[in-house]
DNA sequence: TGCCGGCATTGACGCAGATCAATAAAAACG
DNA sequence: CGTTTTTATTGATCTGCGTCAATGCCGGCA
């Protein structure tokens, strides 16, 4: 294979906006080519005119800036619009451990509002925008916008769905299964998103792979190499093409997310 | 040790409410003990007798009776009134992986929110009873009542800030350590229903523990002879005395549940 | 452009916990 | 009650993955 089949899909703002563009950087939902995966589901223009009032654009985040840390106060919860963000908690030993990575129209910071404090940090993996929504704005507002509570419940549930797909997939699947699973994962959001499928830049380095998946660093490095030694996927360094999805999403078991069983 | 230092703790009804006591089984949330746990928290009682509009008691399941299937679609969600439940996917090859166990007072059915299926089966892992919770009667009546909504976004938030807790245990920690957890976690929760935190029943099987844990059963049974061993439980089949639940916290890490570090 | 520091890969080795197998102790059931 | 079935415990063995260590590679920066 080629070096260009290696399509280097920068997810860094899509479809033809630009950071600034217009208004300083204020896409406003309506323009937003996330509005089919983010809070704006099923809003009519209006309605999502007093969405954008919440919401306020903030300069992008370098890789590595923090979005918040464990223990600020909720004010807003975010949804990232380019780029990427890890999530994650750091044990009494100073050790970090990853429970998410989010993509453009995923929400952050929802673990926060049952105690009003964020219990994990989040980071920017790479250069990164986000829309940061007040939250009192948003409780206000989500009961007035019956379409905007349901988004707002629906993403939450789907959160929690994915982080119980997560739990079965650390108690029960082997080291394979787990990368499998992500990578597959991965791929689908990607895909989602507008992106090929299946030729992607992961942003996350290996030692956050390894500890999103419970794994050591190297095995996560071993199960790669592996994974291309059986043609599954051709990876080099960071960037990732999915050869055979099938046997991949088989790898994975049942457990890529959510129940569609894999055939 | 006596004996008689093991108390049993049914949780059956709380309190002094009886199924079928007054009224066939229909103790208003005005009425019940978990109020302060559940969904009602925070509602008068002119709102609590709209909240009562959308709810049917049933009867009692049987330990082993299903609650809902992986895969129903989603009529409403359900609260524990006594008893407990646990939640579980089956991977393809019939093996079950148990998601979650539910006290009195705790919601299941929220991961059924984003798809309109649940993901998983519920089954009660004893005489149980819920009260059922019509799905699109929730969501009109928490447009109504603002403090309905943020209590259902709450347990929303808690539940999700729980898995990640459980990915990060999973993760990260060894045997040990998350029985450890599991064990301070359900002490947790015992204790805030008013019973006592060192001393209950265990209504899951040590299956299921392994289950939930990531751990094969012999290694759960080999956990608790050696926590027994080290004077820190006392365990003879189900039931479980607690006798250092600090060093007990300890070896769980920070993970028992959210925040507060170990000490 | 060349040096440096972090990230990734590969190999060798040991151990925590899975698996297999047997027994014991409770429940379940007629 | 005695019989059967399920659940729990304990022991022996095996292995996947963590750990340690060394090397290679890329990207950043002067």
């Amino acid at each position: 294979m080629t070096a260009d089949s290696f399509a280097v899909h920068s997810m860094t703002v899509s479809r033809g906006e630009r950071y600034g563009a217009a208004c300083g950087g204020n896409v406003a939902c309506q323009d937003c080519s996330l509005h089919q995966l983010c809070l704006p589901v099923g809003l009519d223009s209006e309605d999502l005119e007093r969405l954008d009032r919440i919401i306020r654009r903030r300069r992008p985040l370098r890789r590595g800036e923090y979005l918040f840390r464990a223990g600020d106060p909720l004010r807003a919860v975010y949804a990232v619009r380019s780029g990427s963000i890890k999530t994650y908690t750091c044990s009494s030993e100073g050790d970090e451990h990853v429970t998410g990575f989010h993509l453009p129209g995923e929400l952050i910071g929802l673990g926060a509002i049952a105690t009003g404090v964020y219990p994990r940090s989040a980071r920017a993996l790479e250069t990164s925008s986000v829309c940061e929504v007040a939250y009192e704005g948003l409780e206000d507002l989500s009961m007035k916008i019956r379409g905007l509570q349901r988004q707002l419940l629906r993403l939450m549930s789907r959160e929690i769905h994915h982080d119980e797909t997560m739990m079965v997939l650390l108690g029960g699947m082997a080291a394979e299964g787990r990368l499998a699973a992500l990578l597959s994962n991965i791929a689908a959001r990607v895909g989602e998103r507008g992106f090929s499928p299946h030729a992607f830049r992961l942003s996350m380095s290996r030692n956050d792979i390894g500890s999103y998946l419970g794994l050591a660093v190297e095995t996560v490095s071993r199960l790669f190499t592996r994974l291309q030694a059986e043609g599954l996927l051709n990876v080099q360094r960071k960037q990732v093409m999915i050869r055979d999805p099938d046997r991949l999403r088989r790898l994975a078991g049942v457990c890529v997310d959510g129940l569609p069983p894999p055939r």
